[in-house]
DNA sequence: ATTTGTCTATCTACTAAAAGGTAGGTATCT
DNA sequence: AGATACCTACCTTTTAGTAGATAGACAAAT
């Protein structure tokens, strides 16, 4: 039997992705579970208390794939990297730090603090990656490691939420352009 | 007198921009006005017709904007571009677009369908500029017109978002790193 | 010139539903 | 007996929206 409050991170994980922090309410977590509204209050006392738990259960999710990669060369780590957004993508579901930012200013502190830990260490790993292609002479950039980063993350990020509205097939037209760019250098 | 009409979907822009589709509501509008909430209901009786109007107008501001510098240099259009997000990142705002994505599930089908017309027309008018650009041998990219402008637009609406939690400065950095690497070819 | 009617923009005063949250009870397991 | 994981039954505030009144502007008819 799963546990209860790992499920209710779970929804809240996607409900976040799928309709936005505040396009969620504690009775679409509880009609799914089959619980009762006042039983998430008992794992979460408030919202801000479950959307902090939710950006920390991604934070250790990401830990645990950079540990896990950490070995690898940085194609596959990229590759890695990439498929994480590729499974939010068939997924339907966007970024957590892109759907967070468009809300920050209805957001708690907390929660805001929770989401800077976890964006900068995204942009860590990515700078990280980039830095070792870079050296072993199969990523091509000329500007520095953590612009590149930036201009990484920014495209794979907006590209789940831009081909939502465009076209599906144009998140798969910009990850592999990125990919492209970065081997070719242009 | 400023017409009340024109406040309320100036408003609207503003609040979706900084709030979220969801994190605004009409009393939210008629406070800053000074009138009643019902009479917001009597120019747009429903969220949705509010939503629909603001998506309009920034379609209508686009489309000014493209006329007016339709006879420029590809460099001198860029920049025009770049402008309209910079004006939006020093106000604290992001992109309508990319605001409504992570909302998109929550929001009505006619205003999803305004959404689209005007993603689909600003991927068009980034297209026709890289492409005059590239014929003109000032910009350089090997993927195609289309992928690149998808690039160019997830980067800049994303460092709107991004810049807000990790450093307001990145937002000034992706934006320069854009232009050098569409300038230099990397 | 004054009355009459209509239109516009606002108001007061509601309503129903949902959201976020609390208090306190109960069943079960250890 | 105490802790855990629920429950029922509330509460308050906000949200989106409606119905119907009113006050002023303006034009046409008397």
């Amino acid at each position: 039997m799963p546990d209860t409050r790992t499920e209710i991170i779970r929804l809240g994980d996607k409900l976040i992705r799928e309709q936005g922090y505040n396009g969620f309410s504690f009775t679409d977590i509880s009609k799914v579970l089959g619980i009762r509204n006042a039983s998430i209050h008992y794992y979460f006392p408030t919202k801000t208390d479950l959307g902090i738990a939710v950006v920390k259960r991604q934070h250790e999710e990401l830990n645990q794939i950079v540990r896990n990669s950490a070995k690898s060369d940085p194609v596959k780590q990229l590759s890695r990297f990439m498929d994480m957004y590729n499974t939010l993508h068939n997924d339907g579901q966007v970024c957590i730090v892109g759907s967070l930012a468009t809300d920050l200013n209805t957001i708690e502190k907390p929660v805001r603090k929770e989401l800077k830990f976890l964006a900068d260490d995204i942009l860590l790993w990515m700078k990280t990656i980039l830095e070792e292609g870079k050296k072993q002479g199969i990523f091509h950039y000329k500007i520095s490691s953590r612009a590149k980063a930036l201009l990484i993350i920014s495209n794979i990020m907006a590209a789940l939420q831009l081909s939502r509205i465009t076209d599906p097939g144009d998140f798969d037209l910009i990850r592999n352009s990125i990919i492209k760019e970065l081997k070719t250098g242009s």
